[in-house]
DNA sequence: ATGAAAGCGCTAACAT
DNA sequence: ATGTTAGCGCTTTCAT
């Protein structure tokens, strides 16, 4: 798109009969202007209806006000709050947030945020799709640094804030093994961080009880709420069926419910990730939860801390706390 | 924040032994350059790790490939589903999106939109928290358009992508009166534009079917959950016991369902606005449901259409329409 | 207190 | 096929 005739400076200035420095110094609210002047330059900026080019001054100046956000999946509610804690904690310190979305694609990943880091970013928060960031290496090198966010990256120098998938799904598993014999797992693909990470949590707490982990009881690659509830009845089926069942993520645990519900069988479930009205569900269940504001407010102060800081400083990692909360069972309001 | 020191064209130039503007046609794919300075000088680009500053050439260019988004809350799904088809829109067409959210202070929009105004977008997608938007009167003016999304904005010509609230409200009632004697409505204040034009709808209804609204079963003021639940139980114990409730927004739906399960009351539920997991729900209800991604695909395009197109030709209003969708009752899987 | 000149990094318009 | 010059709209620097 091309950009049409604005009023510049420099018209402001001629309409004003002052010089361009002292328009730019009315805008800029800078001392030692006489309030006569200064009224006459902002009568013309109204006339003219002028405002400045923050592009322009920014190219001058040198000084950078937006940061880059590329979330991995814009359309998912997760992102979707991370989004709008970022968004806020950027609006509150006076920045600007450009938003995209990789689809979970690594070239479109690579390509966004190179993008991004063109129209010069002061940093980037990025939810990884890639494995490997080390096109990134240049702009973080020019200081643009950049902070990883729910799952690690790698090949440059970056602070990362994660979920404390382990020690979330230890807990959880840990308080399922007190009263149950046999325990199903659900999970997503394994290729996915967080997955991996969630089954290690599972399997600290197999192993800190004295137990091993039934590899019958464990299905893994479930994307859809379907998937999950099929795995369900296959385990129910089964020649050991679970009394208990952990869920990795909230698709998992929502099929899960599904089909016990169909059933109306007594299985236990605690599930991965809280979601909306899960207190409202008819069964009970446990869900691992965290705070998603709070998770896209630290990568955002984070952010927004290296900008201002030490860009050498060593990166750091930052684990956001999980707590493990009853929902459903016909609660009264919405707690946690 | 300040900027380091970037390479710049020169400084690859320099590198490279040859002009700066035979780096910018390497850069820029122009055609009419020697394969072996082409060589020469992506080498040297890659050296130093230059990259364009986008900033600087839009700026000399006058092009502009950014368009901005400013919700009213960014943080409820709603908006996140919007930024998520706006975003895609934009990406689609190699547009970057600098999103925003007013948190429903027109005060606050009023900044941040001007603020994105002086970061020069190319266009304004609006969810309006203000009523008057003449302030955006000289940006408009100056081929900035803007398209006001989910309530209608004033003071200025501006496309407007809005839900057919009227007609999903009515149609809902109207299947309603079908079958029940009294019916309750529970609504969000009567100040919310979305929120009379749902109450019109239900008035249209009743007086199609030559019958009244009875006052004393309209409630409106709900915000919460809670307040929905308490003005449910109200009615119900009220002299005129409703056999069916309309509820304006999703957390009426939600509180309501809540008291109506509580006490296994045998009322029939529609309720504008379908939620995650309504299919979940142990008990039936009907809701007006829409497409949340269509819609802020729909503002995008016409947005982009309208930067595309003549600015002078009239506004136009793009109705949404809704449908009522049967969930919850314990059914197979989500539809609609 | 005010202004003139230079220049941020790039592209456009004109040479050669 | 390559280079030179000017200038986008602003801030900076240095005069006055």
């Amino acid at each position: 798109m091309r950009g049409s005739g604005r009023p510049t400076m420099n018209d402001v200035a001629a309409a004003a009969g002052v010089s361009l420095k002292t328009v730019s110094r009315v805008i800029n609210a800078e001392p030692n202007v006489d309030p006569a002047l200064a009224d006459r330059v902002r009568e013309a900026i109204d006339r003219l209806g002028y405002h400045r080019n923050a592009l322009a001054a920014s190219l001058r100046s040198g000084t950078n006000d937006t940061i880059g956000f590329l979330a991995a999946d814009l359309s998912n509610s997760f992102s979707m709050g991370i989004a709008a804690a970022v968004s806020a904690v950027a609006s509150q310190r006076g920045l600007h947030v450009l938003m995209a979305s990789s689809e979970e694609d690594p070239a479109v990943e690579r390509r966004l945020a190179l993008d991004l880091c063109q129209r010069r970013v002061g940093g980037l928060i990025l939810v990884p799709a890639a494995t490997d960031h080390g096109y990134l290496a240049p702009e973080v090198a020019h200081g643009t640094p950049v902070v990883f966010l729910d799952r690690p990256g790698d090949g440059i120098p970056a602070d990362t804030v994660l979920l404390d998938n382990r020690g979330g799904a230890r807990a959880a598993v840990a308080e399922l093994l007190g009263g149950h014999e046999r325990i199903g797992l659900l999970l997503d693909a394994t290729e996915i961080y967080t997955m991996r990470e969630r089954l290690a949590g599972a399997e600290e707490a197999f192993a800190a009880a004295g137990r091993a982990l039934d590899p019958s009881l464990l299905v893994t690659g479930i994307h859809t709420p379907q998937d999950a509830a099929a795995a369900t009845a296959r385990l129910l089926d089964g020649p050991r069926p679970p009394t208990a069942l952990f869920c990795g993520n909230n698709r998992a645990t929502v099929g899960a419910l599904e089909e016990l519900t169909r059933r109306d069988a007594d299985v236990a479930v605690t599930g991965f990730d809280d979601f909306e009205l899960s207190w409202m569900l008819p069964r009970p269940l446990r869900v691992v939860a965290y705070d998603v504001a709070a998770l896209g407010a630290l990568a955002a102060t984070t952010l927004l801390d290296r900008i201002a800081g030490d860009a050498a400083a060593p990166p750091a990692l930052h684990l956001v706390p999980t707590t493990l909360v009853d929902r459903g069972g016909r609660q009264r309001t919405p707690t946690g």
